[in-house]
Order: structure tokens, then C-alpha cells, then sequence
RNA sequence: GCCGUCGUAGCUCAGUUGGUUAGAGCGUCUGACUGUGGCUCAGAAGGCCAUAGGUUCGAAUCCUAUCGACGGUACCA
């Protein structure tokens, strides 16, 4: 045990019962939604070969890319492009200490699980496109990043809850996507004016970059994340990074991109429009306005413009989904809309300042993910809600408190009745009451009441052997004390007030009726 | 990762220009109340002042490094 204390990890948490019920909750309910829509549950294993996950292969043995990985202990083949086994020059099968990682999301995963099923009927040529297999699944699980810093509500093992849909390319799914973010959330109980839905599509954006000639791949990446931040940083900001460069407030220097002041001017001007939140409509036709002379520009207007349709058929008004064309999100991920969801709840930090989470869910089309590992293209498209993100937020904000209901706690007075005690136990529980003996060493009447109270139980069961003989039971109602509490005077009455002795065998009705059950 | 601020009891924090024995509130425990939650009262436990070096007659206080927390910045699948 040398070299080590008893500690955990940082960016890991224990979670207590209280965020477990919490987390449990929001995992119910909107899975419940997802599945209203016809996603199926699924699980998939923490680890993965780290080149399934895709694009953050990890650098030999050690953790990259903000990816945890290591070697696999036990060797195996290697395979060529073509799923045969790579032999060397003596014809034997090459064999390796694969990567295997943990996963950082729960769509590499989905990519890998729908590619491996279809894999040898893709090897035959059998897979096209056209009649890849629709896919629609939700999950739910930790996922883990190495992160380099570790902010509030952002941690290295975390749950996500994700919905996806494999085999279309159909934009209606993208529509839908928001639709059923905005049921979940309400679901979980958010209430409409607390969230906003925001979509873009990457299409606009990119087309828009290449017409004012920031074409290639790696300079458009520098834009966007650059315009990325605009919530953050304003207009002045990403004009001063995209140009010369700025200081921050705490005198960082952030180098420029040193774009043509022709180049900034016209991404400013663009954002400029919309800085202010508009609806739909109007966004769409400032969008058209510009009259952006680009192919991609003009085929991410139509998914823009068809999404907005399928919105408005299905009474997703403007209140719920809105057109934001600076959200970004994934780079070299996503191909098409993206969609983020804003929470507009604020929490006040210890200093007094008020404070927003901000984004709580995320998503978007991925066109290529599937195709990296097919080699044929699969549309997809599918959104995520960060849980214990938005279980923080629920609690920073007041908006769900996390007292738990305790049991009712049998207290002991005595070994020889701890028979009694079981069967008391047992009938409470069988007539659905959560019942709890108490089990601790210290044995006081005040401590084992004391931990009545800390467990917030409602009831009490007081059984000696006197009381025993004489075939009743003392119960006292705990939490009608604790409401008396706050004006007793007189000790004994108080405790005459909350407490009774009934008869043995009307010990459970009596329960039912203290607890409302009745 | 980079820059900055901060680390004193389980928690929240005092602690004088470097000076004897480091404090408070809350919480915990004990008792008044030997079989009863709250309030009150009396008492107790609890600190290598984050860690390791250095300066000094003397360090919680000054310097350096490390670790940790927080804030900004970068990153964000």
C-alpha cells in the first residue's frame, strides 16, 4: 500500500443517494420520451478498440488527446482494410497489443455497433447507401475524458443520454431530434420558458465562409472556432481575433488569426445580424437576403427552410426552437444541422454573481462517422443531453432538491425481540412501507432517533419487552414532531401529541394512515 | 496546457508590522433528560496552520518548489 492514500481521482465523483435518485430520474423520464418516439435502449461496453472510436488515436502508452487508453493485455491480429488478417513474411498472422480506450461518447460507440453488424455484407458489396438498415436507439452510461481543466459541472467521468438515428439523411430527423429534446426536457420537468432550443446548419456556415473565400478545411476550423465564442466574447471579440488579436480581462494575450480586415468585416457584419434572437422566419430570410451565391449556402438554406416547416406542422413554435446560425459545435464531426440547447436558469455562485450553465444538450448530423469504419456512407443524426450537467444545474438553481424519503426505523431495545422486529419489518415492506431495523452499535433511544431524523424517516416503531407483553407498540410520528418542533414548549405534551401506543396487530393501518397511504 | 488568486479544526472563516500557549461560529461527542428528535444550559474532543525545503534568535505570516482549490484563457467528440 505504499504510495497511496485513500482518494479518488480527480474529475471522479461519489455520487450520494440523493444525486443517484436525481440522476435516475431525469434518465427515466426522458427515456421514457425517446422512447415514445421509437428509439429502443441500448448498452454498449465502456471500452472500445481506440481506432474504432475514430479520429483520437492515442499516442503509444500514454493518455492523449483527452482520451483515456492503454494497451490490451492479451494479443491479437491485425487486420487490412479488406477484414483479412495481416500476415508477414512467413505467412503468420501479425498479432499486437491493440489500443483499447474509454469511450468519450456514446455515438463512436453507435457508429462501431451499427458498422460491425453490417460489416461482411458490407465487405460483399452488398451495402449501399440506398439500403443502409435504419437504426434508431437511445443510451444512456458514463463516458470519460481525460480533461485538461476541470470547470464546475464538468467532469471526467460523466453521463451522457443519447438518441440517434442511423440510415437517413433525411432532415425531418433533424427536426425531430429538437422535438424530442424539448418533450424530454419538459419531461423532466424544465419548465418551456427555461430552455431554448437553438439549430443551425453547418452547410450555411461553411458555404457562407468559402463565397468570402475561406475555403480549406483547417482555415475554415480556425474561423469557427473563433465565431464558436461569440456568445462569450461579442462581435468586438471575434472581430479582434479574427483579425489582430486581443488581451482578456486578465491581460492573457490571444493571438489574432490575421485574416484581411475585408474578411473580418464581412464575418462581422454577417453575425452582426444576428446577435439578437429573431424568430425563425426572419432569420431565415436575413439568411436569404445575403444572397450568398454558393452551392452548399443555398442547400443548407433548403434543410434550414424544410426544418422550419416540419416545426411549425408540429407546433414547435418559436418559443421552443430557434435558428442561431454562430452555433458551431464539433468540428470534423458534424456535417449538416447542429442543434444545442440553451438553459436560461440562473444560479447565484458564492460570490453573489449571477450565473447561467448555459449548453445542457447537444447534437447534430453526422453524414461521415459511419463510413470512416463501412467505408460507405451513412447518414446520421442524433442529440445528446449532458446528465449530470443538467443534474447540476437542477440543483444550483433550486429547481430540484434532493431530500430523500427515509424509512420507517424500527428502533431496538432489545436482542430478543430482533425476531419482532424482522417480522415488522416484513409486513411493513409487503404492504409497499420501506421499513429499516436499526442496526447500529450505539444503542441510546436519543441516537438511534437521532439517526431517524438524519434519514429524514417519517415514522418510528418503539418496541420494548414491557411493551411486548403487553401486545401493543409505540409509534411516533416523526415528521408531524419535527413540524410541532418549531413551537414546543412543553416537552411532555409534545410528546404526547406526536407519539401513540396501539395495539400490535393494528401496527401496519396505523402506519398507512400517519404516512397519507390510506 | 498557460496566466492569476488562494490553501488555518469535519464545515465557514478570524489570526495585528514575523514574537510566547493558534481562536470563533456551526457540526460532533458527553451530561442536565439513566426509554425519546427541537430549544436551552454545562462540559469535552478535534490543528505538523496543504506538503517539502529555505531566510530568521524566532514563521500560520517572508522566499522557492510541489500538490490541491478557485478564476481567466486554450480545448471541447
Amino acid at each position: 500500500m505504499n504510495g497511496m492514500i485513500p482518494k479518488k481521482i480527480k474529475g471522479f465523483r461519489d455520487i450520494d443517494p440523493e444525486l443517484n435518485e436525481l440522476r435516475q430520474q431525469v434518465v427515466e423520464k426522458a427515456g421514457k420520451v425517446y422512447e415514445l418516439y421509437g428509439f429502443r435502449h441500448w448498452d454498449t461496453p465502456v471500452l472500445e478498440y481506440a481506432e474504432n472510436l475514430g479520429k483520437y488515436l492515442p499516442d503509444k502508452e500514454t493518455v492523449a488527446e483527452g482520451v483515456y487508453s492503454f494497451r490490451n493485455p492479451e494479443t491479437e491480429p491485425v487486420y487490412k482494410n479488406d477484414g483479412s488478417e495481416l500476415r508477414d513474411e512467413n505467412d503468420l498472422v501479425v498479432m499486437d497489443n491493440h489500443h483499447i480506450a474509454m469511450r468519450y461518447d456514446l455515438t463512436a460507440p453507435l457508429a462501431r455497433m451499427y458498422a460491425e453488424e453490417l460489416f461482411i455484407q458490407s465487405l460483399k458489396g452488398q451495402l449501399t447507401t440506398n439500403n443502409a438498415p435504419l437504426f434508431r436507439r437511445y443510451q444512456y452510461g458514463p463516458v470519460y475524458r481525460f480533461e485538461a481543466k476541470l470547470d464546475p459541472g464538468r467532469f471526467r467521468e460523466f453521463w451522457q443520454l443519447d438518441f440517434d438515428t442511423v440510415g437517413t439523411a433525411d432532415v425531418a430527423a433533424d427536426a425531430e431530434a429538437c422535438m424530442v429534446l424539448s418533450d424530454a426536457l419538459e419531461a423532466i420537468g424544465l419548465e418551456k420558458k427555461s430552455f431554448v432550443v437553438r439549430l443551425n446548419n453547418r452547410k450555411i456556415l461553411s458555404g457562407f465562409l468559402s463565397g468570402i473565400g475561406i475555403a480549406g478545411e483547417e482555415d475554415e476550423a480556425s474561423v469557427l472556432r473563433v465565431i464558436d465564442k461569440i456568445d462569450k466574447i461579442g462581435i468586438d471579440g471575434i472581430t479582434a481575433e479574427l483579425g489582430k488579436g486581443r488581451k482578456d480581462s486578465s491581460g492573457a494575450v490571444i493571438p489574432g488569426l490575421g485574416l484581411e480586415n475585408k474578411t473580418v468585416n464581412a464575418i462581422a457584419n454577417y453575425f452582426e445580424r444576428f446577435v439578437e434572437d429573431k424568430s425563425r422566419e426572419s432569420t431565415i430570410e436575413a439568411l436569404f437576403s445575403l444572397n450568398a451565391k454558393n452551392e452548399k449556402f443555398t442547400e443548407g438554406m433548403a434543410e434550414l427552410t424544410r426544418i422550419d416547416e416540419l416545426l411549425r406542422a408540429s407546433g414547435y413554435d418559436e418559443e421552443k426552437v430557434l435558428f442561431s446560425p454562430s452555433i458551431v459545435r464539433g468540428l470534423g464531426y458534424y456535417t449538416g444541422p447542429v442543434y444545442e440547447v440553451e438553459s436560461l436558469l440562473t444560479f447565484t455562485d458564492r460570490k453573489g454573481n449571477t450565473r447561467r450553465v448555459g449548453s445542457i444538450c447537444g447534437g447534430g448530423r453526422y453524414d461521415g462517422l459511419v463510413e470512416r469504419l463501412l467505408g460507405i456512407k451513412v447518414p446520421a443524426t442524433g442529440a445528446s443531453i449532458g446528465v449530470d450537467r443538467l443534474c447540476e444545474l437542477l440543483l444550483l438553481s433550486g429547481e430540484a432538491t434532493l431530500q430523500q424519503k427515509g424509512t420507517v426505523l424500527i428502533t431496538v431495545f432489545d436482542d430478543e425481540l430482533m425476531g419482532e422486529y424482522q417480522k415488522i419489518s416484513a409486513e411493513l415492506r409487503s404492504a409497499g412501507i420501506p421499513a429499516e431495523i436499526y442496526y447500529g452499535a450505539q444503542r441510546g433511544l436519543k441516537k438511534q432517533i437521532g439517526y431517524a431524523d438524519k434519514m429524514n424517516s417519517p415514522v418510528c416503531i418503539l418496541l420494548g419487552s414491557d411493551e411486548f407483553e403487553k401486545g401493543v407498540v409505540t409509534v411516533r410520528n416523526l415528521a408531524l414532531g419535527k413540524e410541532l418542533s418549531a413551537t414546543i414548549e412543553n416537552k411532555d405534551e409534545w410528546k404526547r401529541k406526536v407519539q401513540k401506543e396501539v395495539s400490535r396487530n393494528e401496527l401496519v393501518e396505523t402506519i398507512k394512515e400517519m404516512l397519507g397511504r390510506k
